[in-house]
DNA sequence: GATACTATATACGCTACGCATATAAATGGT
DNA sequence: ACCATTTATATGCGTAGCGTATATAGTATC
């Protein structure tokens, strides 16, 4: 079954509602690496935070948006080998990247506003009618 | 020029920061939709209060989920001739469109708790270093 | 040597979207 | 009568991003 990383206090969403926000992995790594250096499957531990699950879904999207980021020059990747493990590719933010990462911000800024307009306007409708909608986490 | 529908404080985003909030429009519109019965052109003139710009491309976005809604059974659709303008296709809420509507309105809630996770941590790191960020709307 | 865990990576198909375009009735101007 | 604009609905095409599945390989444990 094809379960989504849209949960909340209603469990995992179905197809009907299923929604994703495009490209958010993006700033959420950018996040994550501003200030310390990390690697993929590190990483993916640490988005489970920000709402990821970790699915194999998540792990495709994780290298390849890591790989795209390299590309775009907003991270450096270096092997490295630790005491224990297989070799890690270890990811660093450049400055372009923290840049990124505040342009990031403002859209999700904007993004969130949206969902504010329409859940007040959603919130207002139910109340006109003595109705419930539920709770936020 | 692709400006997309997420503007905010900062304007249209750019390419770089392009993130859409996938199938957005089908919640507003069952919201919209709610115990007021409308037509096309007239719903995207009361999107624009959710963000959209009533751009060709919302346009083409708006037709096609009008279709899809009611090919679900979420919506019926009939024609209708006022007294002025070409007919119209007005749209009308079933229930099973209403029941849509309050699980999109808890994926809702739960994207908006991503996106406030996100901005926590954010401007958390940023208020560590003594940077800011912007405001909201 | 077999199994599980850590770790990185890519091919394939699908869905939703953005752009462009088509259609047509009503309206307003000249 | 003619043409432009506004109102109104609709669809074809190409692409980006995602979800699924799968591949690879080093390390650890039994």
């Amino acid at each position: 079954m094809a379960n989504c990383a849209n949960e909340g206090p209603c469990g995992p969403c179905s197809p009907r509602t299923h929604a994703r926000m495009e490209r958010f992995m993006e700033p959420c790594l950018l996040l994550l690496l501003r200030g310390q250096r990390s690697h993929g499957y590190e990483l993916m531990a640490r988005l489970r935070e920000l709402g990821f699950e970790g699915s194999s879904a998540d792990m495709a999207v994780l290298y390849r948006t890591l790989r795209q980021l390299e590309d775009k020059r907003v991270v450096t990747s270096s092997w490295e080998e630790g005491t224990q493990g297989p070799p890690k590719r270890v990811y660093e933010l450049t400055e372009e990247g923290e840049a990124l990462l505040h342009d990031w911000a403002r859209v999700i800024r904007a993004n969130r506003s949206r969902l504010n307009k329409f859940l007040d306007l959603y919130e207002t409708l139910c109340r006109e009618e003595g109705k419930e909608g539920g709770s936020d986490v």
